[in-house]
DNA sequence: TTAATTGCAAACCCTTTGCTTCATC
DNA sequence: GATGAAGCAAAGGGTTTGCAATTAA
């Protein structure tokens, strides 16, 4: 049986905090923010809530070929635009290719429960740099 | 300027066991499998090694959701199915959709040089299974 | 009241890096 | 022979976790 999830003020200012942004914040970013309100707030109880709110499905966590997770407020399946140089992330507005799924439910002969795209390459800011890899 | 980059055994050997599995293994089991040839090859060795081969495009690095990372021999984009409870990595054979990278392009206004995309779920091996989040 | 959650700090774990020695070109 | 790469081991850095003290329900 599942535990039962209290409201605390923490895990409430760090949902509001992730959807009140469009940045897709790193824990860190999130962190900084919730010291603003609740100062001695710490960085394990960001982590236990970001990864609470993940399991409840209010939150999405996005790792896309860094060493760290970023965090997205909006849990509806879009799709996202990464530069390979900043490494900022930014929502494109496609619609979802769910028949897509279905597809691979007949290839691989089991059932898909979701799917994901990113999309590589340099943001406006960071056009004209040079990127290794 | 580029240095000049050396045909090692140890880097030989590492691009031959990449290119001979389908199981998008870890730096760990690569270096597992290195040790049976060369004994005392180092970790340290196995990812200097998977980094230029990753930045040659000889390989490619997947990082779907874990903590670590998977590389895969084969460089040209296509997509995987993952589990959500063994964590293992399938190829899925469908065409790339190469167009929709002109499409973002034209939403972003600036130029993409690639995509990923991923579709989650259980694989035969894991029906049944419960799996949180 | 009581058990889930916090704050703190130490532990984790995958990956990177500094340095000396080795071996490719 | 010169210098890029290996081996070793320690450091790095984001994330997780154990535990006593809080606090939501």
């Amino acid at each position: 049986m599942a535990k039962t999830t209290r409201m605390t003020r923490q895990k409430k200012l760090i949902l509001e905090i992730l959807r009140s942004t469009n940045i897709h914040p790193t824990a860190d970013w999130v962190y900084e923010q919730a010291r603003k309100v609740i100062p001695d707030i710490s960085l394990g109880t960001i982590y236990r809530n970001l990864g609470n709110l993940k399991a409840t499905g209010e939150i999405m966590e996005l790792n896309y070929g860094s060493t760290f997770s970023r965090y997205d407020g909006n849990p509806d399946n879009h799709y996202h635009f990464v530069c390979k140089n900043c490494g900022r992330v930014f929502d494109i507005d496609l619609p979802v290719l769910t028949n897509l799924e279905k597809e691979v439910e007949r290839r691989m002969g089991t059932q898909v429960t979701g799917h994901r795209m990113e999309f590589y390459g340099l943001c406006r800011g960071c056009q004209g740099v040079e990127v290794d890899s």
